[in-house]
DNA sequence: GCCGTTTTCGGCCCGACTGTTTTCAGTCG
């Protein structure tokens, strides 16, 4: 896949474009960058297909570009930038507080092309002499440096969402908010997110800001106005507080969960209705009367689209099936009846049976699965036979005890390099829920061992089937599409696991199992009471990304109806 | 450079905050 690959230079170029003074052509480039982004299908593929036309951003002359790549590993008009403006530039547009026409003046009149040649004039008191520059802009670029030297990277979900919901309980306690609620990414539920917004609604934002900007967590205050506050937390991440008139709550939360190719889209629809869209409202473009603005329900209504849920706003075909009125009726976390992957103390799990099953019931939950791993996982204690069937006399006790919630017999089996099990068939024949999962050897492809492991009639689901975990690992080689066909075939689960960082499958490997006929799975794959609490938010989340409606995930089943579809 | 139920040319989302200016440009989301 060179899919990023080739975003990233075309975001390069639009960052030298920028500098040379080229209007729209650098927005056009970041257009199709994001759009490169977003695709699943691998460019070499969409290309041999002739079918560049159809991602949106790119015309005859970037689909031209993308080929001229794909063919030669260069672009030259890349080549030709790069003969003028020094590449190490476009580092400088990643300092907060720089862009494109800043960095120009100093490169133009100091000839500065790096951040540590930046910082040394910063220092030497050399940028207060340029024009439009001052003291504080001096200031502002030391601190800018300083941010992004400590990186900018983006946050898990899993990790920044605690720290959200933690903010919005402290500022709710002030009277002066009436409305509060998380916007952004962490409301389309990405894997992971640039910063935190959160809105407010009230008719005296001061103290609200003061509230917030003074929090114990903020590390820096980088912008406090009126109505809107910028802070940087002692955990790395950027949070945002904005403060909108009550009236407009709805325009406002719809135009801060973005995303932004999804808003963009919504703008131009809105402009051929003669409306103009912005955070405060729908408005008529002749009389600026107000259309729409209170709620997200209004604003889509009268743009002539049924709503949107957060989630699918991606600007990935969302748009055309509200307009058609064909959207997918989402499933949700109440949606889910069981949780069918998580560990206890047997293998590296926190809790015992006793405790996850108590927590499970706490939950409401009408079944779960107790999976902990099979040998092969020494470093996680995986578990023996005689260990295992000493387990199930403790999920029997358990079950005695919990009559509400239906305590399944399971595993998470290693498929071995050959596609066996790490357990033999009359060991898992016993077992009610059997999770194949690869975690070791994963260099070479993969697909083979999958496809013969899926093969085995006990299994009843791939677990996290990619192995990608972010930050930590890139997804191991597998062929994903024979992986969906054979899972539809042979009537296996494919697993969405709720781990922050796994979310695996993703949202968009959800979207195509789908599309693929596969039934899949939401798991949380907890090893502590905690996770088994949280992470199925994020697994959810996740399928929600991928389109997925209740008929598509199999742990929506009430008990009798799931037990007759795992039964062999 | 892209794109079209106003257009194949002439638009391209739009408003808050900051700092450096004396009315606005640059940056950000």
């Amino acid at each position: 896949m060179k899919n990023l690959e080739i975003a990233k230079l075309f975001y390069e170029m639009a960052d030298l474009l920028e500098m040379k003074g080229v209007d729209w052509k650098p927005a056009a480039f970041r257009r199709a960058a994001r759009s490169l982004e977003a695709l699943s299908e691998d460019i070499e593929t969409v290309a041999q297909k002739n079918r560049l036309h159809e991602i949106p951003g790119v015309g005859d002359r970037l689909a031209s570009k993308i080929i001229e790549y794909l063919a030669t590993g260069k672009i030259d008009e890349r080549e030709k930038l790069l003969k003028s403006v020094p590449k190490e530039i476009t580092q400088l547009m990643q300092v907060p507080g720089l862009g494109p026409k800043k960095v120009k003046v100093l490169f133009q009149k100091l000839g500065i092309h790096s951040v540590e040649q930046l910082q040394q004039a910063a220092k030497e008191h050399k940028l207060v002499k340029l024009a439009g520059f001052g003291e504080k802009t001096e200031q502002n670029i030391l601190r800018g440096i300083t941010l992004f030297k400590t990186g900018q990277e983006r946050m898990l979900l899993g990790r920044a969402h605690p720290l959200a919901q933690s903010i919005v309980e402290r500022l709710q306690k002030r009277r002066e908010v009436k409305q509060i609620a998380i916007a952004g990414s962490m409301r389309r539920m990405s894997q992971a997110v640039g910063d935190i917004d959160i809105l407010v609604t009230s008719n005296k934002p001061g103290p609200i800001m003061d509230t917030f900007t003074t929090l114990p967590e903020v590390k820096a205050v980088l912008a406090k106005g009126s109505t809107k506050s910028t802070v940087i937390l002692n955990a790395g991440i950027q949070a945002d507080v904005r403060v909108i008139p009550e009236e407009s709550f709805g325009a406002a939360l719809q135009y801060f969960t973005g995303s932004k190719d999804h808003n963009i889209a919504l703008r131009n629809i809105a402009i051929r209705k003669g409306y103009k869209l912005s955070e405060y409202g729908l408005f008529d473009k002749k009389t600026g009367r107000t259309v729409a603005g209170s709620t997200e329900e209004g604003v889509y209504k009268k743009l002539g689209l049924s709503y949107v849920e957060p989630e699918m706003r991606e600007n990935r075909g969302e748009i055309e099936h509200a307009q058609r009125r064909k959207l997918p009726c989402l499933v949700t976390k109440a949606d889910i009846k069981g949780d069918l992957h998580m560990h206890t103390t047997y293998s590296d799990g926190e809790h015992s049976v006793r405790e996850m099953v108590t927590a499970a019931a706490a939950l409401g939950y009408e079944y779960i699965a107790i999976t902990d791993h099979s040998p092969l996982q020494r470093i996680a204690h995986g578990v023996e036979e005689a260990r295992l069937r000493k387990q199930w006399k403790e999920i029997d006790k358990a079950q005695e005890e919990f009559p509400q919630i239906r305590v399944l017999k399971g595993s998470e089996v290693d498929v071995k390099a050959d596609g066996s099990l790490d357990y033999p068939d009359r060991i898992l024949k016993e077992l009610d829920v059997v999770i194949a999962s690869v975690h070791l050897g994963q260099s070479h492809d993969n697909t083979d061992r999958i496809l013969r492991a899926l093969d085995n009639r006990y299994v009843t689901l791939l677990g996290h089937p990619t192995g990608k975990r972010y930050g930590l690992r890139e997804s191991y080689q597998v062929d994903l599409l024979r992986v969906y066909n054979a899972a539809h075939d042979a009537g296996k689960f494919l697993e969405v696991d709720g781990q922050p960082e796994r979310t695996d499958l993703s949202d968009t490997a959800v979207r195509e199992a789908i599309d693929a006929g596969v039934k899949l799975t939401i798991d949380t794959d907890a090893h502590s009471v905690e996770q088994l609490q949280r992470y199925m938010y994020y697994g959810v989340g996740t399928a929600r990304r991928g389109w997925a409606t209740t008929t598509d995930i199999v742990n929506t089943l009430p008990l009798k109806k799931f037990e007759k579809i795992i039964a062999r």
